[in-house]
RNA sequence: CGCGGGGUGGAGCAGCUGGUAGCUCGCCAGGCUCAUAACCUGGAGGUCACAGGUUCGAAUCCUGUCCCCGCAA
């Protein structure tokens, strides 16, 4: 039998695991990538393409990058044959019902949490900052609600006893693809949400991330730095905190908290200078005149 | 020309109202110690980003260049 045909809709790292597994497994074929324009990045502003494109054309995709997706999308669905599965992976627009429509079997979403919960932009980081036991990828058939699609198929992953957001980040998006291509070569078979448990979690801000050693137990501000770092990073007044502890090291900064608690910074940045040591900083901070 | 910080021995910093470079560490050697990330002694290691200028003399003042980074997006 012929290969299903996939459109896929993505843009970040998050994607990239599924859209190289859809591309690289015989029982698919994957016709078009729509990813989101590239964005001026940085302090020079450099237009830069998103993950997703990057890897597209690195295999040969066609890639299309519509500002605005619906309302381009008489056009763009022109320029595609109607796919069986419509695939979006962390794309970052919502899609109307004409373009969830557009595959002829279904649309399908990977979403990085045990839906219902944590239905929403920042799934990964809010199970960490949450401290959940557990998370998981969820297969969904997109329906016009965000994140509210019937189940199609469910990953859980338990969390380390430290987990961190980039570590949790690229175990899940492993885990995702592989729960992509075993849901979707097998016929689909539906679970509805259990919409009264549903949670939700907002896109995050630079202003989660700032920290008040003061007003916050060591055990909060850590829990943060795992959480929101990389994105969207803990900042203490002109530094940030990059990596932190509970327990004493040598190379450490010990930074009093409320409660009378202490954080142990293992690395920082403070604003125009390059990451460092806690212990380095601490250092430098002993110098004559300070 | 979006705003701003910075480039000084391996690390983090000071010196910058001009006069042959210093601090906290690290490293090497020796000592003390049951022992140590502790302590003591000694030592190696720097074209002070680069180029030009001012000066008797510049890390320090002036000009230009390169590079790194924070914010904003």
């Amino acid at each position: 039998m012929s290969p299903f045909s996939v459109v896929f809709c993505g843009t970040s790292a998050f994607a990239l695991p599924c859209l190289e597994a859809l591309s690289g497994d015989g029982r698919f074929r994957v016709t078009a990538v729509i990813t989101q324009p590239d964005k001026p990045v940085g302090r020079k502003q450099l237009l830069t393409p998103p993950p997703v494109k990057t890897l597209a054309q690195r295999l040969g995709l066609p890639v299309f990058q519509p500002v605005k997706i619906n309302a381009e999308w008489k056009e763009l669905a022109g320029k595609m044959e109607k796919p069986d599965f419509l695939v979006a992976v962390s794309y970052g627009q919502i899609l109307s019902q004409e373009i969830l429509d557009f595959a002829t079997k279904a649309p399908v979403n990977v979403h990085a949490s045990l839906l219902p919960e944590l239905r929403g932009a920042s799934p990964i980081q809010h199970a960490v900052l949450l401290n959940h036991a557990k998370s998981g990828v969820t297969v969904q058939r997109m329906v016009k609600e965000l994140d509210a699609g019937p189940v199609l198929g469910q990953t859980e992953l338990p969390l380390e006893e430290r987990e961190t957001t980039s570590a949790l980040h690229d175990k899940l998006a492993a885990a995702g693809a592989a729960l992509l291509l075993s849901t979707l070569a097998k016929p689909l078979k539906e679970v509805p949400q259990d919409a009264s448990k549903a949670t939700f979690c907002r896109k995050l801000s630079r202003t989660d991330g700032v920290v008040d050693p003061a007003a916050m137990s060591a055990a909060d501000i850590d829990r943060r730095v795992r959480a929101l770092t990389p994105w969207p990073g803990v900042s203490w007044n002109d530094m940030k905190l990059l990596e932190t502890s509970l327990i004493p090291h040598a190379d450490a900064y010990p930074v009093p908290c409320a409660g009378s608690t202490t954080l142990y910074v293992l690395s920082l940045q403070p604003a125009g200078k390059k990451p460092m040591q806690g212990a380095a900083y601490a250092r430098g901070l002993r110098s004559p005149s300070l």
